[in-house]
DNA sequence: GGCTTAATTAACTGATCAGTTAATAGCGCG
DNA sequence: CGCGCTATTAACTGATCAGTTAATTAAGCC
């Protein structure tokens, strides 16, 4: 009773409150599974609050889904000019964001065909990415002939991958994908993977003053993997 | 009347029938988004032999799901011996079978690190996996010191992607991923990735031979890709 | 044909859940 | 202090949905 007589008022803390506990619902669950009630409990905050402070259930998810995409909006043009880093940075930087993961996952899901929040804006993303690659392909450091959208497409696949199946990352590897073990190591095998696309010209001009011995090859390609240990980029 | 007068009783075509209708209202909308009145909808059974014949709702999913996984498990084992064969394999086997993608995404997203169905026998097959990768490290195709069990995850990654997230394929690509041109296309590529990843002692051979004329290498790649166009492997 | 069993149909039930209605009370202003 | 507005609380409502109960009837056997 002595706590309930000193009730403050503060609609925009309200609507922070549920946005908070609804963006952790709704990356739990998805639209259809998380419960008003539920994200009023967490929020703690009454449920009548989140009729009056956003709307129908459906307009606070809108809102949730537009939030998190201007979050990580950023993440390509703040992607470095090499491949590989390019690559590391997609994985770290929106790869390792469970939330943001979630919700592109259940969006995914639960889309069925129909049109996406923000469409024309991310699709503007998109296409800067993929001139970036362009960019890339220009000075050679990515091949030519190769389909630059698809190339894009395997970039997000392999950054976001582990979160969207953990199941099966658990499966196979036996580590949560969360792990911070499992985040190092992925990176590092990410920076080696965008290293051997991007840098054949040269490789292939250091292998080929040892050609004569076929096994040194082998054994450069592993040296030009080492410079992938790179310290205080993963806490 | 008339043609409810020749009802016929098999409860093996009734369970048959039941399956059918369930895999496909599972695939799409999930565990808890599907309907027992939808499936039997579907089926164009009376909904009480869904219980008759499966007991609770949750045991019919996980028929279905185990039901897939044991369909897609020979896909491992039939996959070429060469590294890109067997990732355009993994992706025309597993990557394009909309039902098997979607429940595996399901089972993903609800799952909340909670035990999965099959496990053992799923290990055991990704453990298969990661074996038939160590051969072909040991044989040189895959160079020493790249994790396997994160290459398997990034092939794994690659080949259920565009059906795991068709919203940004349409985003990025503009085309759906059901499309068997986005298909071919991606097996293609996939091919390439897969060559570009493995085939590094032979493409240093022959570049080694024309790098008097440092352009001339990347036209060699562009012709090393072109064995992909391999017809008729889609329809 | 009659009986028994099980496959099938139809209706019912209690719990859940987004949204709604009614009431209360904090806050600022005159 | 009173008033008006709005932020907040509490309870209600009608629709949905998995599962259950009751009844019917097809099929096989004697």
């Amino acid at each position: 009773m002595t706590g309930r007589r000193t009730l403050v008022r503060n609609l925009n803390r309200t609507r922070e409150k549920i946005l908070a506990a609804a963006l952790a619902e709704f990356s739990a669950r998805g639209f259809a599974g998380a419960r008003v009630d539920a994200i009023a409990g967490r929020a703690r905050v009454n449920k009548r609050m989140l009729y009056y402070c956003f709307g129908a259930k459906q307009d606070l998810y809108r809102e949730i889904l537009r939030r998190k995409i201007a979050e990580r909006a950023g993440l390509i043009e703040s992607a470095p000019d090499d491949f590989a880093g390019a690559l590391a940075h997609i994985y770290l930087g929106g790869g390792t964001d469970i939330d943001f993961v979630r919700l592109m996952e259940w969006e995914a899901i639960d889309s069925g065909g129909k049109k996406c929040i923000a469409e024309a804006e991310r699709r503007a993303l998109f296409e800067k990415a993929v001139a970036r690659l362009r960019v890339l392909q220009r000075r050679g450091s990515i091949p030519h002939g190769v389909n630059l959208t698809q190339l894009f497409i395997s970039m997000l696949s392999l950054a976001m991958f582990p979160l969207v199946m953990p199941q099966l990352i658990r499966l196979i590897h036996g580590m949560e994908p969360t792990d911070p073990r499992f985040m190092r190591q992925r990176a590092k095998f990410l920076r080696w993977l965008g290293d051997r696309l991007e840098k054949t010209t040269e490789t292939v001009r250091i292998k080929s003053r040892r050609r004569r011995n076929p096994v040194a090859p082998s054994q450069t390609a592993v040296h030009r993997g080492r410079p992938f240990k790179k310290p205080g980029q993963l806490a």
